[in-house]
Formats: structure tokens, C-alpha cells, sequence
DNA sequence: ACATAAGTGTCATGTGAGTGTCATAAAAAA
DNA sequence: TTTTTTATGACACTCACATGACACTTATGT
């Protein structure tokens, strides 16, 4: 699946050339130069990492910042800072707010793909085509392949996203409009309970007569990948 | 839980610097000058962040990262490489074997010490969202669990979200109006008398045989999570 | 292009955990 | 004592989820 970022940039140059670099390599870039549309963009689709110049116009990048970390949604996306060298404390205290990481002006695009790069590692391992595993399950992001106890499992496209979304975030409770949003897109326009089906054949795949149930049913809250 | 950080140092001064700020924030700090030391220092206990130095005698940190993100135990463990200023190549390599961060010298301990936290608060409470905890209980929101003393306990909705309503302000009073508006919803048309079945329900559940009551009766006035 | 298979969304139905209310017992206050 | 307030067990009913079926769309191979 392909990553997305958010550029939040004044300077058009720059953020040309930012958007270039990311393009070519891969992601799906959005920008915008004012950091209150930012905070809509973000709500309106979370992208998986977010470029915040420090010194925008109009709203200051700390504000925007603590915004984002403020609602449940949101408070996970990883914030990298843009920030004028030399200035140690402003730094600190973007980190301290919730910032991930930074980098200094001026820099090589290719310096801050690769910290984009590593922090998508991290927090969405599938990217990187890395191997995802919970309990004896293991699903290969690069390969698209799915076993259990190494037995390979089928499974169609859709039941494929949800599971690689729930294995990325294990045992973590996800609401039916949660798994809509992330696994079928913003504007799907897709009843609810159609994930109750879609969550039915992945168990009917995942758990092979016999096996513990890998998915657990929270009543009126919705699905998590657990044990017991 | 106090936080663990494995400095990889071999400048004896740069290490003793770090290791008193570390100690200062409240970390348990271990030390070592050596790389392959270390590979076998996180063997037997895994650190909540390691701090490595690029340019270490004998191994290379690269070689060092490489180790411990090719072994499954240790794969997840940030890593946060300090080089020296300019080396750009350096960085993008670290980053690409697996290093999460990096610093370049020369550099603040303050620096440091925030850049550590902002992983740390990547990495750990984002393993389970926010725990809530009473004595003995806690709740986990994320995942939807409660356990007491480490034994689960199952609830079902109304009351978890009972439990959340009084573990997010322990020790206060509620009156069965006021649990009706946050617990029920403001617009409920349901008897007021209809809560004492549900503390009963919660009470069941949470305390099991022969531990104490952790809900509270104040006669005429409402309900607390209190204890004696 | 076509034929066939695979995958997807929606609905109807069944089932059981969860919920609200009441009657009565117990406890506390007056 | 009487009065007031809470605890408890029982019961009916609701509502959320599980499941199988079906029509429809989308891929895949020829």
C-alpha cells in the first residue's frame, strides 16, 4: 500500500521540491502552506506522516503541533519538524510537544526521506515490506503472504488490508468506522456491518479448525487481533 | 515503570556526561565502551532505548544495529546513534540499517534526553494506549481490558464504560444523575434506580471473592471508586 | 472479446449476552 | 419503632453480532 505524507510548507520552492523527491519516491504527497488547513486536511484523511515547517504563517507549527496530538485520532501520526539551525530550544520543546523528530535547516531531501523512511518503519511496518507476526501468525508484507504455524492462508484483497491493519496495531480495539476509514477508504460509503462479513471471513480463513480464535469481538466497540 | 537506556560510549567523559543526565531524568542506565559488550548486554536485558555511538572501537555501530535488529527479541528496541557533525552518508546508512534517530556531535545532553523521551513516548504507552489504574485494577482503553491483580475481568459495555467514567476521576462522588448524563447519555429516560444494578453488575465483576469493595456507597449522594 | 472464477456488499434470520424494571430483602437513618 | 435508602434476585425484552444465502462486480485466463 502506498504511504502518504503531508507537507506543511510557506516556501513554494521548497515544497516543490519536497514534493518532487517524495513523489518520485513513492508516497502520495498532499500539500498546503497554511497550518489551520493543515489541521482539516489531516481530519479530512490521516496521512501517515506529516513534513510541519516551524515557522509558518498564521498559526505557529508548536500550535498545530499540540492540535493534532490533542484528538484521539490523530495523536499517533508521526510530525516531523522543519526548524532554522541552531535554534536548540526550539527543538526541545517540539519534541517535548509531540514532535517525533526534526530536521535542521538547510538539508538534503535525501537526508529527510530517509528519517521519513525509518520513522515509517516504526509505526507502519508494512511499508517497508517488513514481517508482521502475532502469536504463531505471520503475515509478509513484500510478498503478500499469509501462514499460520506455516501453513499459508488465503486470502482475497480486502481481508488481506484488514488483516495487515490489524497487525499493525495488535490488540488495539478498533471501531467498525475506524476499519472503513483505514481499510476501505475515507469515502466509502459502505454500511457498517459489512465489516462484521468481511471480519467473518477472515476468521473463517485465519483459524483453521482447531486453532484458537486470533480476533476478538468487543461488543458494541468493534474487533481487535488478540489472544485468549 | 522506571525507563532502561543502554549507552554505547567510548569516550569515558562523553559517557560519564550522559549517564549522570540520564540518572538525573529517572532512567536506569547501563554502560558499556564496547560493541560487542553490548550485544550481549541487551541479550540479557532488553533496554527501552539504546544510545550508540557510530565510531566505537572494534565493531562498528553499524554492525552493532545490524545485530540486533536481525534477532527477533531485539528487532523493536529504538536505536538512537550519535555521529559526528557533516557526515551525512553516515546518517542516511545508519538510518537505513535500522537506527531510529541519530545526533551529531557535538551536542546537548538536553538535546538528547528529548530526543530519547520522544521516542520513548512513541515506542512504550503507545504499546497499549492510556492504562488507567485504581489499586490493584487497571483498564486499559485501547485495548478494551481490565485486569485485576493480572487476572482478566470481563465486562460488557455499559459497564466499561461505568468503570472508565470512575477510574478517570477516582475517589469522587457521583450521583446517579450525573453517571445517568456521562455513563447513559444526556437525553436517557431511564430510572435513576437502574444505576444501583449496574454498580451491583460492576461490583460483581470486579471484585472477586474475598477481595475488598473498590466502589464506595455514600448514602443519599451517589457512588465512588474509593477504597476504605 | 468472452467465459469463468473470485471477491464484494447487502440482506434476512437466528441466537445469546446485555439491559431495564420490578418486587422484595436488607440496611441505615430518624 | 417507622421511614428512607440501597442491595439483590428474577424476569422479560432488546439489541448487537454471527451466519448463510444471493446478486452483483471485478479480476483472470483463453
Amino acid at each position: 500500500m502506498q504511504p502518504s505524507v503531508l507537507i506543511v510548507e510557506d516556501d513554494s520552492a521548497l515544497a516543490e521540491l519536497l514534493i518532487w523527491h517524495f513523489n518520485a519516491a513513492g508516497y502520495a504527497v498532499r500539500h498546503t502552506a497554511d497550518g489551520s488547513e493543515a489541521l482539516l486536511m489531516v481530519r479530512e484523511q490521516v496521512p501517515d506522516a506529516i513534513i510541519l515547517d516551524w515557522m509558518i504563517e498564521q498559526v505557529p507549527g508548536i500550535e498545530v503541533c499540540r492540535q493534532l496530538r490533542r484528538s484521539e485520532a490523530t495523536a499517533h501520526v508521526p510530525i516531523i519538524m522543519l526548524t532554522a539551525r541552531g535554534d536548540e530550544d526550539d527543538r526541545i520543546r517540539g519534541l517535548a510537544t509531540g514532535a517525533d523528530d526534526y530536521v535542521t535547516k538547510p538539508f538534503s531531501p535525501r537526508e529527510l526521506l530517509a528519517r521519513v523512511d525509518a520513522l515509517l518503519r516504526r509505526t507502519r511496518p508494512s511499508v517497508g515490506g517488513a514481517t508482521l507476526r502475532f502469536a504463531d501468525l505471520e503475515l509478509d508484507a513484500g510478498t503478500h503472504r499469509v501462514r499460520r504455524n506455516g501453513d499459508p492462508i488465503h486470502l482475497g484483497p480486502t481481508e488481506f488490508r484488514l488483516l495487515t491493519h490489524f497487525m499493525e496495531r495488535p490488540r488495539r480495539v478498533h471501531s467498525r468506522e475506524q476499519l472503513l476509514d483505514a481499510v476501505w477508504g475515507m469515502d466509502s460509503h459502505i454500511d457498517a456491518r459489512t465489516v462484521d462479513v468481511h471480519i467473518r471471513r477472515l476468521r473463517k480463513a485465519v483459524n483453521r479448525p482447531g486453532e484458537t480464535d486470533l480476533i476478538r469481538t468487543v461488543r458494541s466497540a468493534g474487533y481487535a487481533m488478540d489472544v485468549e
